[in-house]
DNA sequence: CGCGCGCTCGGG
DNA sequence: CCGAGCGCGCGA
């Protein structure tokens, strides 16, 4: 027989078909061995066939079969072809998100054990032990090798096998991840509400259903009865949330409810446990995969229904070749299935609810939160206004009085900045000299902790800087508050709080996170300060203040999703407040009070932002009325970076000249940060009225280049 | 991707 | 004349 195989290996030169002789038997999905030129490779057989067209005397044979059940099903096949034509990269690099990567390097192997079971009875007159063994293995059919070792000595176990009465296996046994988290589950009754989104979901026609509802108006109970239902029916499921929601709690929330029918699929786990955990979801012993982005390449059969919970997350689009969305391999999945891709968001992303409103998938919103409560008043505080007063610091008065009356009603304050560090320059007062990293073309921020400047970028560490390295003066002046900054100004506040703080600098491993949160939760602190990440998917009953710092950080970038970005960072750290007894309250500081994107927030008003922010969006022809493509060029030298830039920029020029109707926007131009990690950085930006030309755009960027990086981005989501 | 082949260039 | 360096094409 002949197997068609591609071969491991992510370059475009060899992303083709290789024919090999194999064995009756191997099947399409089998990830094998194969000779390759003078080495050997890892392969995947895509397809077999009984003859090849291939000259007879130049095919070889396939070295090694790996599995007995394949690694990928028909489904997985089919969608590398559709992927890697739709992101034009090899297909090497699609089926290996089909994997988990320790299964390439082979690191990791099965771990197996050894099993007897009884076969027949035998003559053992003359043997004890051999006796009591076989009456012991009659009545309980089987055991586990190590066991009886110990209980009946080796010898005799080795004797029955050898007289044909019992019969030794290696079976298979998996690593399982969480196994301690127990978790008890709660009674799930659905509200009116909840009962009714599940029927529209279940009646509709289409496949993708859109949930919206704020926080706490109950979609993960939604989620779960429909998964609950796949399971009903011997399907399968996929959860997808964010990468930092996947915390323990969550968890344990799931394995409650499904107990070892749920696997995990996350970077946290161990390599045996992710890789122990995948294969359970490719026998089909586990049937509900969870995880982040990449889970949705899960390896289950027979999906009943996808969820993709914070629908409108960043993370959900990857930054690495293939820059698949993880909403079209989804909808590609489901479709497949025939079965339902549920969104769920309290603030889904313009495009999402543009589909939605024309009808190309069924919006259903969720009005009222499970406990009834409102949600929280949100007060802006004018920071011009502060500082017109004298108040230079990074705490308005309103928010100093209501810190004052929460920490005094002993109730805890959640306080959100979204920059690290102490302070994000450093800058000489004598000539103006700013602290830059050597690798990138970025200032250095000051973490006071470790007293030393830090690349945000790059991650590269400087020492302190005690004079300036140009003039050697030594006044030198912290510009622009961190974290560090709103803890150690918070200390001289209130002497007497207990504060804790949460950003990349604290948290060392997944564990980090969970260990700073669970405190914050058992009140071991009455403030948290924190970046985005304290944003997501916490429950904190006691948190009755939520104070945004600076709300105008994500508001003032230069892209057209700031807009976006504020509403729904705005909607998501609010959340955070007053969700169990108390009311709760959120002080957004703001030097643009007047903008509407956070009129709109304070008021909860979704539809009222989602109105104004599309209509701008279709009057100023940006996504999802038009398409933004950038196409990066990287490399270290510069004039290489410059050369491959050319060699793309002038057939893009020329495209653009000939289909002038399409294209919006043309530029070549330096990125706005020109150097990250000692790769400079050049781009050529379009914004066109469609997809027609993609194509033609990603044919011209898959030029030949040495030393330099060339890729496509589309609708990118930050453009530095 | 990794290799080997062959072409080119420079030193002597 | 010979060896090092690199661009190119091949792999079933």
């Amino acid at each position: 027989m002949i197997a068609e195989v591609i071969v491991d290996i992510a370059s475009s030169e060899v992303d083709r078909i290789f024919d090999y002789v194999c064995d009756e038997g191997v099947k399409p999905g089998s990830r094998v061995v194969v000779p390759f030129g003078n080495t050997h490779t890892a392969g995947f057989v895509m397809a077999c066939k009984e003859r090849s067209e291939y000259p007879e005397q130049k095919l070889r044979r396939i070295s090694k079969v790996y599995d007995e059940l394949p690694a990928l099903n028909e489904e997985c096949l089919a969608l590398t072809d559709a992927l890697a034509k739709r992101y034009r990269c090899p297909k090497a690099l699609v089926l290996r998100l089909f994997l988990p990567a320790e299964m390439r390097t082979g690191k990791v192997k099965e771990r197996y054990l050894r099993y007897v079971a009884f076969v027949k009875d035998a003559d053992t007159s003359r043997a004890k032990k051999q006796a009591a063994a076989l009456s012991y293995l009659k009545e309980h059919k089987k055991a586990e090798g190590r066991i009886l070792d110990e209980m009946f000595g080796a010898a005799a176990i080795k004797a029955l096998a050898g007289k044909g009465a019992v019969e030794i296996t290696r079976e298979q046994v998996r690593r399982s991840p969480y196994e301690g988290i127990a978790g008890s589950d709660t009674p799930h009754t659905l509200t009116q509400e909840q009962r009714a989104a599940v029927e529209s979901i279940r009646a509709s026609s289409q496949t993708v259903q859109l949930l919206h509802g704020v926080t706490g108006s109950g979609k993960t109970e939604i989620y779960l009865t429909l998964i609950a239902e796949a399971l009903e029916q011997d399907k399968s499921a996929i959860f997808l949330v964010p990468e930092i929601s996947l915390t323990p709690q969550m968890l344990s929330q799931l394995r409650a409810r499904f107990g070892s029918a749920v696997a995990i699929l996350h970077s946290g786990l161990s390599y045996g446990e992710r890789f122990d955990e995948w294969w359970r979801l490719r026998t089909g012993e586990a049937r509900v995969a969870v995880g982040a982005r990449s889970a949705i390449f899960a390896p289950v059969d027979r999906i009943g229904v996808i969820v993709i919970d914070e629908e409108h997350d960043a993370s959900y689009t990857s930054e690495s070749t293939p820059r698949y969305r993880t909403y079209d391999v989804a909808l590609r999945r489901a479709t497949y299935h025939s079965c339902k891709l549920v969104l769920g968001s309290a603030t889904p992303s313009v495009e999402t609810y543009l589909d939605a409103r024309e009808g190309r998938s069924n919006l259903i919103s969720l009005k009222n939160r499970i406990n009834s409560k409102p949600m929280p008043d949100i007060i802006i505080a004018d920071m011009r206004e502060e500082v017109r007063h004298g108040n230079p610091s990074a705490f308005s008065s309103r928010l100093k009085e209501e810190l004052t009356r929460c920490l005094a009603e002993k109730r805890q304050a959640m306080l959100f900045l979204n920059r690290r560090g102490y302070s994000s320059t450093v800058v000489c007062q004598e000539c103006g000299y700013v602290a830059q990293c050597e690798s990138c073309d970025v200032s250095l921020t000051y973490h006071s902790e470790e007293d030393c400047l830090k690349c945000h970028y790059c991650g590269a560490k400087y020492k302190m800087l005690t004079a300036c390295p140009n003039c050697g003066g030594v006044r030198i002046r912290y510009g622009g508050t961190g974290t560090q900054r709103v803890v150690s100004e918070l200390r001289k506040l209130y002497p007497s709080a207990r504060i804790l703080r949460m950003d990349n600098d604290t948290t060392s491993g997944k564990e980090g996170h969970y260990k700073i949160l669970r405190a914050f939760a058992s009140h071991e602190a009455d403030i948290l300060v924190g970046t985005q990440m304290i944003a997501k998917g916490h429950d904190f009953p006691e948190v009755t203040l939520v104070g945004i710092l600076d709300a105008d950080m994500s508001l003032h970038f230069s892209d057209y999703r700031s807009g976006e970005r504020t509403f729904q960072l705005v909607t998501q750290v609010a959340g955070r407040s007053g969700r169990a007894q108390e009311a709760g309250k959120v002080v957004l500081q703001t030097y643009s009070p007047e903008n509407n994107v956070l009129r709109y927030a304070v008021r909860y008003d979704y539809a009222g932002f989602f109105e104004y922010e599309s209509s701008l969006r279709k009057a100023t022809h940006f996504p999802p009325f038009a398409k933004i493509v950038r196409v990066m060029v990287t490399g270290e030298k510069e004039e290489e970076a410059i050369e491959a830039l050319k060699k793309v920029y002038y057939p893009l020029e020329a495209l653009a000249k000939a289909h002038r109707e399409e294209f919006l926007f043309f530029n070549k131009m330096k990125s706005p940060i020109r150097r990250i990690q000692n790769q400079y950085r050049y781009q050529v930006l379009m914004r066109l009225k469609g997809d027609a030309l993609l194509s033609a755009i990603y044919d011209i960027c898959s030029v030949k280049t040495r030393n330099v990086l060339v890729y496509v981005e589309e609708n990118p989501n930050n453009l530095s």
